[in-house]
DNA sequence: AAGATACTACGATGAACATCGTACGTCAAG
DNA sequence: CTTGACGTACGATGTTCATCGTAGTATCTT
């Protein structure tokens, strides 16, 4: 868990979610729920994951005989990387902008606009 | 400017960025915006437009010599649609998971903040 | 023990990206 | 008119991504 791990792409992003959602898992495991999404090999799956592994992306315990992975950042973390990312990217840093972006990009729900108050208000307090 | 266009890729979002804050401009324009920031060749902006105006990221005007370039979407609009796409692939489409991974990406003012703020009072009144 | 099953390793392939060099046309000086 | 500055067009190249097939090895089942 050295150097930070570089951003995820497109494919390994989805890999990640599946081990944040199901904790630590065999290919076999990963490659189920990719599968039951859109037509995927097998051995794709592992691939990516060796891929992964190199990158420090993903930890990789290969003392049973089928490997287990588990993504070597908590969620958040790299969630924080790819708003980051993106926040500087199109939006100039402005965090209004990106969150006005994500607004008119999907309905949102009064109650997740409520949740989102609550959030700032939270975070607002624990910054004097 | 018929179907939508693709997602910008990243250096395709560079020059996208400089289109929105300088308007239709000519490829000298956009290479010198560009250059300062980064060593990059004349034909190499050139032809990225090239390729932009296929896709229908970018307008061409071409009745002069030197031809003109704008962007085809608003900042907006496609700030919409990156802020979307992410949304979903990473953020489960959780507008407040969103806003946090953004928050705890870099240091927010409380100008920000309070924006921010205003910029929900704002979205929220103008729905029932 | 033999065959089927389950894994990993890895090379190959094709598409998308990003970058650049070269060719070529136009136009305004000199 | 010729030459140099400036412009577009486009092929070539190297890299990263994503996907898959094949080979080889270990384990299970009968």
């Amino acid at each position: 868990m050295q150097p930070d791990p570089p951003k995820p792409t497109e494919a390994e992003l989805e890999i990640l979610t599946v081990l944040w959602s199901r904790g630590p898992a065999t290919v076999r495991d990963i490659h189920e729920v990719i599968a039951s999404r859109k037509p995927t090999q097998y051995t794709t799956v592992l691939k990516q994951l060796q891929i992964m592994a190199e990158k420090g992306l993903v930890n990789r315990d290969d003392t049973e005989r089928s490997h287990i992975y588990e993504a070597s950042r908590p969620m958040v973390w790299t969630q924080s990387q790819l708003a980051g990312d993106l926040l500087h990217r199109a939006f100039k840093g402005s965090a209004r902008e990106l969150m006005m972006g994500a607004l008119s990009a999907q309905k949102t729900s009064k109650r997740e606009l409520a949740e989102l108050r609550r959030m700032l208000d939270q975070y607002e307090k624990e910054m004097p």
